[in-house]
DNA sequence: ACCTGAACACCGTTCAAGT
DNA sequence: ACCTGAACACCGTTCAAGT
């Protein structure tokens, strides 16, 4: 009976895709994997437990498969595969980071996740109790990268609510200064691959330092 | 007549903090103000604009005061001030950072704020093209790390958790190695200082390799 | 001009009743 | 064992009606 459990979260997830997470109501739900809503209970326990089954659901998905030989790529190609796939993943499902960010996530496949990225900046020779933090930050600028994409906190209107407000008085040097470039329009993927690069390096350069 | 619509707000925000954002309803607002949920309409539009307006109220406090005879602290320490002024403010109102995640940010105050950390950068030395994205990043990391605090995605359960993962067979080899680490309780600012030096360091690296 | 009451179309969830 | 219908206590929002 676990396949109408599979049915109603994949009815859910599609429902978060199409419309947004709003459309995603009890009764929503049931009618698309054809059942009344009341029917959905003794499945899923209750709609909190739905939407952390519909985020374990994708970061299951989010970590590349692992070479079972022991040999495989070195971290930073891992480190950089996984943080690409959860690009990827939350650029299909606009919904889920801020649903991360918003529970706990302690499910096993979240687990595996962490795991995944212990095992790569240890391998990148981090010192231990540095490990859990530099996860930390990396999974924030992540999630935060795709939930501000998503929610758009970033967004063009910025600059021309800025251009806006400096012709009614409120003076913005910095906007000013950097009028030039804040009209180009930005490559979201050029931009995310820049921070992460940059991250990447930090890393190598902090192990570099602590090495000598 | 704006003193009602400042009450409205006080009430909101009150309400937020005491209840989290789910008690926040037009109902509850208009009790808390001494009105009917219907008289709230004509004063905030609609209750997305009201949610839009308690944010804008949190945004307009963070960037610290200005030295208005141009001489002031250094890039670096106004950074740190702002960081910092900012996660004392999420940390009072823990039901922020998601809100500022999932609605475009462009009030008047938010363009202010992002001006103040493009002066910073500049002044630091950042060349001009750069200055936009650096100001995302580090904007997205406060974010994020608040977000991440106030929705419990950083959390101990997650070490218990994967203890008892372990034990039931799946291997999490990080975890494992490093136990001794996770046993320890996470000191939050800490953590928080640790990353923003760790930023505020790469921007002063990444502008002396690019003056020489 | 400002506020109210009743109403509409929704929610999540409970529970007795059906098969 | 599994599902349903009716019901409860909520939502945000509209609109005619009151002062």
């Amino acid at each position: 009976m676990d396949d109408k459990r599979q049915a109603i979260l994949d009815a859910a997830i599609a429902l978060a895709d199409e419309n947004g997470l709003n459309a995603v109501s009890m009764r929503a739900v049931a009618e698309r994997a054809g059942l009344t809503a009341m029917a959905l209970y003794p499945h899923v326990g209750t709609k909190a437990e739905l939407l952390d089954e519909m985020v374990g659901s994708l970061v299951s998905q989010i970590p590349p498969p692992e070479a079972t030989d022991g040999a495989g790529p070195d971290w930073r190609t891992r480190l950089q595969a996984l943080a690409w796939s959860a690009r990827r993943l939350f650029r299909e499902h606009p919904w889920a980071p801020t649903l991360l960010f918003s529970r706990p996530y302690v499910t096993p496949d979240a687990t595996r996740t962490v795991d995944y990225t212990y095992r790569a900046l240890l391998d990148a020779g981090v010192p231990e109790p540095q490990v859990p933090r530099l996860e930390r930050m990396l999974s924030t600028l992540i999630l935060g990268y795709a939930a501000s994409e998503a929610g758009g906190r970033f967004g063009q209107e910025l600059d021309r609510r800025a251009r806006r407000e400096q012709l009614r008085g409120q003076p913005l040097p910095g906007h000013h200064r950097l009028a030039r470039w804040l009209e180009l329009r930005v490559d979201w993927d050029a931009e995310f691959e820049a921070d992460l690069e940059d991250v990447l390096d930090f890393i190598e350069a902090a192990v570099a330092r602590s090495a000598s």
